[in-house]
DNA sequence: TTATAATCTGGTAGCGATACCAAGAACGGG
DNA sequence: CCCGTTCTTGGTATCGCTACCAGATTATAA
């Protein structure tokens, strides 16, 4: 062992020259025996295999990736880790990716556009061949990053007027009226709405949006008591919400959160106090968390596709890198309404 | 544009030498000036500051990596997305790593011994500064590669006898032991215990040996009957299971669910037929879902540090990443018992 | 059999940074 | 004011791989 290498405790990784020189063969014959072997005779191939088993050789990606300008990792950013509706569409993405030979890094921006410019800013320097954004809305700088690299950049979790390349979405304005108006048809007329936080979250804001455009719709008073900013989107704050939209507004006959957490918050809230769901009050969410399925009663919601966003948003990224044309799309994945006993 | 490096749709990245030239200092300086400013004059670093800015340059790390050896890429092995409770460990050890400059990669086992194992060579092969696994049986070629290449590990999710390198949990064997005995002592007499999937999970198995191991300790009859597998860990396989065992032992009096999500719908399931809770039946869980604290009645479960675990894992890695000495540890981070009102 | 194309293989020159060494500038003590 | 330190700076040589071109080998056609 040479003692420099060490430092990383990388120990003397086999190189492909070694490799090579074991197989008896040259550098470029172990190069393309393993990226492309059918540029390669089958008795060189099979000497590279066997040199490469018996060494236990791991090519290093790293100097792949310099001299080819090419990278295998795709950057991905979520607000958080802590909701589960991110898990569903990273293991999508993952499993996309992995399908085709692609890594995933991941970074979460914590609901701030700063971070998620830096880590934007850190993939790229990381040379990530595409990212993945849960956004819609970003710093100056970042748009300005994205169009000078050129990177394919996939944002989801909205549908942007402008996308920055291509965007694989629904629409939160869309469904939260949808929601709105469906509560309408069923004969409710006092709705109040509960919304995650609105500071630098577009989709809150949407869905606030489409709740006011459905009201207006209907032609029912639009009443800005009957909204609600919870502070999380935990269980505590659904309970909360519930009880004061009730309590501030007692002919409140129906309640649309805007999250499926709240909005099982909130239902437990009300089997602890006995009021009685859908007659005292109605309740519908936003996002369908498994549980809401299985609640009693079990919650009418939204159902957004978020496996499948996961899924194209990866299968258009990989295709553009496997050399698929760029095209600046714009793809609505829409949304169900899933009328369960709770309205 | 030379045509050529369009390949990636990079554009012409702006270089270190480039950056150089325009400051009118060696690229030497540069490299030096980003890397470790103390070693450079005021007056250098202030030009190459001011190029850095004006031609928004991004450093290579790909190119940084190869020459120096090192990467700043943790690679993180989950068995699945789907799971909450990797949720939060995943953000603890995300904040981490980005406090300190560290970037994580992403793969998920879908609780395949050979999955992971691949996992583990295409991380390597991006040559990651360190690992962190959820899991701690391992295929012998995956142990023989971390040998080889000597990368810092953490192995998590359970407490090995050996582990590979460092290992920072709970002993799901104490926490189940620790809640039957509890039931125990609350007086139930018959518990049963609905296990998860228990094909190449070490987790699942040690939970089942402590449900068992407490028996023996309180002289409570073993009946392998009362032990059921649920076929996933979702809220139908909970409902299923309780009615199940319900049904087969009239004189159950407790029942231990080894997930959260499956003690959940255990729950629900009972509402649903009106099984008082824990006057019928008495349901503990295993793993606090924010959820068990809000149903009606809360759930008695195990509290597992979750974000802690996160946090110490890679706190460790970063340590050793940063030059602390290799040392074999085994560092168990327990559990505690949450008595609600369900037991 | 020879010409010509189609396959394979190897040599060379980077990819964009950092390590290491050596030389020049600045500094202080005697 | 000289000389040994200390602080800065730059040159050179990789890091381990792939792109590109050229030469060698084999196959195919004439």
């Amino acid at each position: 062992m040479s003692g420099k290498a060490r430092r990383n405790g990388n120990g003397d990784a086999v190189t492909m020259s070694d490799i090579a020189r074991h197989a008896g063969v040259s550098p470029m014959t172990v190069s393309r025996a393993l990226s492309d072997p059918s540029t390669v005779s089958d008795k060189m191939r099979r000497k590279v295999e066997a040199a490469v088993r018996h060494y236990g050789y791991l090519p290093n990606r790293i100097a792949g990736s310099l001299s080819s300008k090419r990278s295998n990792v795709v950057g991905l950013i979520v607000p958080s880790f802590r909701n589960s509706l991110y898990a569903s569409m990273i293991q999508a993405i993952s499993d996309v990716l992995r399908a085709n030979g692609f890594h995933l890094m991941i970074a979460n921006s914590g609901h701030s556009l700063d971070d998620e410019e830096a880590a934007v800013s850190a993939f790229l320097a990381q040379r990530v061949c595409g990212l993945v954004l849960h956004n819609t809305t970003h710093t100056k700088q970042l748009r300005e990053l994205v169009r000078r690299t050129g990177v394919p950049v996939i944002e989801t979790g909205n549908l942007p007027a402008e996308p920055l390349d291509m965007a694989v979405s629904y629409s939160n304005f869309e469904a939260a009226r949808a929601m709105t108006a469906h509560l309408g048809r069923l004969g409710y007329r006092k709705i109040g709405f509960v919304t995650l936080p609105l500071a630098d979250n577009d989709r809150s804001r949407e869905r606030r949006r489409g709740y006011f455009a459905a009201l207006k719709d209907m032609g029912l008073p639009v009443d800005p008591g009957l909204v609600l900013e919870a502070a999380g989107g935990g269980f505590a704050e659904g309970a909360g919400a519930v009880v004061r939209l009730v309590q501030t507004h007692p002919k409140l006959d129906a309640a649309f959160f805007a999250g499926d957490v709240l909005a099982m918050g909130a239902l437990l809230e009300c089997q602890r106090r006995g009021w009685r769901v859908p007659k005292r009050i109605a309740i519908a969410s936003f996002d369908d968390l498994d549980l809401l399925h299985h609640s009693v009663p079990a919650v009418t919601t939204l159902r957004i596709p978020r496996e499948a966003i996961g899924r194209r948003s990866a299968e258009l990224l990989v295709n553009r890198l496997l050399g698929a044309q760029p095209e600046r799309l714009r793809i609505d994945l829409g949304f169900e309404i899933v009328q369960r006993d709770s309205t």
